[in-house]
DNA sequence: ACTTGACCTGGAGCATACTCCATGGTCTAT
DNA sequence: ATAGACCATGGAGTATGCTCCAGGTCAAGT
């Protein structure tokens, strides 16, 4: 598969595809004997990890990290199951600010629903600066 | 309340706080006579909201908008509207492949985990590369 | 063999969001 | 009124993650 054709799969560009290669956020990808990349099955397969795990904004860091380790060996199993572990608590706290940013943005689209209707907003007076206390 | 005391109640440097101010994120903060930052309640619902806006990721340029049409007055409430309903949909969309990355990650763990016993990864054999194919 | 389009590399450039000075003013206690 | 702590501003610098060339190579059709 070509360089072309993954990206399209993917929905991603080529200048990203060869960044995440070069970076060693995935490993070598196959060649023609022209030096051509040539993406076989196992080569998708870190391309939708990379992209996957890059979606959910885990640092290009941890993927260069993971890939090395990888390539080293089984002897660091243990050391790649503490990085998945740690991006891992890393992605629920981020789920966690993001929940709490939605329930504040949640009540205040519910008082701007109102005030499109009224023309002005209505105050809960506790002191909720334009309803921006979360809580 | 001095930047310094805000700084520590929120676990933010004063760098970004005067950040915040200087790009728009947030309005004009109180001054004393002198020059000074004398953050009010009013003042510290905006840095509230900027903090949690930030920490859940949405981007710097959609807070000073917001507080750009706020200053706008009524008028802008419909606006307002809008922009809020498209940053929930930002974190929706954000949410969402954070859930997948998860699911990701809670597989290859599992696997991680057995791993770690034997010593070696087992395999699913369905060219699920490293357990990179998601699903 | 030649054209043409896709691909290659290395390196510079860019957007976002801070972060870090240097220089100078403010304020409080002695 | 002077030290010492804290604060202000403007601007430069940094980290991350791409993104965009320039100049050259490779390969498929004629």
């Amino acid at each position: 598969m070509t360089i072309k054709e993954v990206c399209e799969k993917y929905d991603i560009t080529q200048d990203t595809l060869r960044y995440y290669e070069r970076v060693g956020m995935i490993p070598a990808v196959t060649r023609t004997a022209g030096g051509i990349r040539d993406y076989q099955e196992s080569d998708l397969g870190w391309v939708q990890l990379a992209i996957c795990m890059r979606s959910a904004g885990l640092p290009v860091e941890a993927m260069i990290e993971y890939v090395k380790l990888y390539q080293e060996g089984d002897s660091t199993i243990p050391a790649r199951l503490q990085l998945l572990t740690d991006q891992r608590e890393i992605l629920l706290d981020k789920r966690k600010k993001i929940d709490e940013t939605l329930n504040r943005l949640n009540y205040k689209i519910a008082r701007y629903e109102i005030a499109a209707q009224t023309g002005t907003l209505t105050w809960t007076g506790d002191g909720d600066h334009d309803g921006c206390s979360g809580k």
